[in-house]
DNA sequence: AGCGTAACCGAACGATCGGTCGGGACAAGG
DNA sequence: CCTTGTCCCGACCGATCGTTCGGTTACGCT
């Protein structure tokens, strides 16, 4: 491997301009032709690197569902009280939809036309299904609210937590993933209001 | 008019048909052929009821875009305290997603390839931030948490309340608009911990 | 310098896209 | 019975879709 690097894509880097515009344009709203404009290079050069405009999708929603699972590999969400566990993935949670903006956009919008497709939607249902869970385990331990029904409550936390995606862009200052972080934390667990 | 129905498609009933093959594919995902699949009429027939594909996401999204308005046309979100306006806003922002779900569903993931969806995005953009104004007001009355900062806030609550569209299903019984109302309003303004 | 191959290109493939057109079936009103 | 208008159809349009193919360029290596 030498040290230098020629100035050409690589299946990584022109995975990074395809995300992009799929995320601007819809995944089915983006064709071959819009890509190759974007990456400056021809629509059959596209193959080279890439199988297949599938393969570009399953490559990305396969990048942002690894930080996700990776997650729930981490200590701090293996062990100890169920609601700081908690707490500690929403947390985490943000900082890696922040970290990798792009590709976890993608896996959020996907609507299942494709076998990848379907593929991406079940790995997702099977993340959320491990949180909400820990969600339960928190319920049962009294350290949340029982007022309003679980899986209820872990789609309203999941949706603020996801919504990141929609706004949420790294060059603006004064709000890095951290810092997000931790306004999803204190708003979910504390609420709005400054009277309770 | 006369009382009795001829059993045939009307622009509304098509609409219908068509904004619940829009949600399951996408709209870029969705072709005609699909429409007329679903519709169980052809093609060219569709083209008898609408004037094209784009007409249909028209009257779809304005559909939407006149019921969110018209909640902030209601008395108690124009009188009263800042935080209680906002928190009927919220609650009738969910209950008209609930009540409107595939219209309110189709305008929530419009990307903008196309004049109408641009329109669509603006006049979206215009609802939201005419809450996030009712937002800071509150913020202003010292009723809201002043530590995280208010379009944050804003953009969080948005995104729990629009997550409604994600999972919500008319046919399950247990949670009707209301009562999903009732919770989003509770875990957003109190949060979700019992010992706050 | 010469060779192998990574990187790229233009042209074209069959399929499908949104949309058009001329005409037929059929019920209502006279 | 005949007209009128609604509703629908199959056939077709040019354009664009994702993908393939044969061939060219240019770099790395010896």
């Amino acid at each position: 491997m030498s040290a230098v690097k020629r100035d050409t894509y690589t299946p990584q880097s022109l995975l990074a301009v395809a995300v992009q515009v799929f995320n601007e344009r819809g995944y089915d709203g983006t064709s071959m032709e819009h890509l190759s404009k974007a990456a400056g290079i021809s629509k059959s050069s596209i193959y080279h690197h890439v199988a297949s405009k599938e393969d570009l999708l399953r490559r990305a929603v396969s990048r942002a569902l690894d930080g996700l699972f990776g997650i729930l590999d981490e200590e701090h969400a293996r062990v100890g009280r169920a609601v700081e566990r908690l707490e500690y993935v929403t947390r985490r949670m943000v900082e890696v939809l922040t970290a990798e903006l792009p590709y976890v956009t993608l896996l959020l919008r996907v609507r299942g036309n494709t076998d990848t497709e379907q593929w991406a939607m079940e790995r997702r249902r099977e993340f959320d299904h491990q949180v909400a869970e820990l969600f339960e385990a928190a319920v049962a331990d009294g350290d949340l609210r029982a007022d309003v029904e679980g899986r209820l409550a872990t789609r309203l936390l999941f949706g603020m937590i996801n919504s990141v995606v929609e706004w949420y862009r790294p060059e603006v200052r004064g709000a890095d993933g951290p810092a997000v972080a931790d306004a999803v934390v204190q708003l979910a667990f504390h609420g709005l209001r400054t009277d309770t």
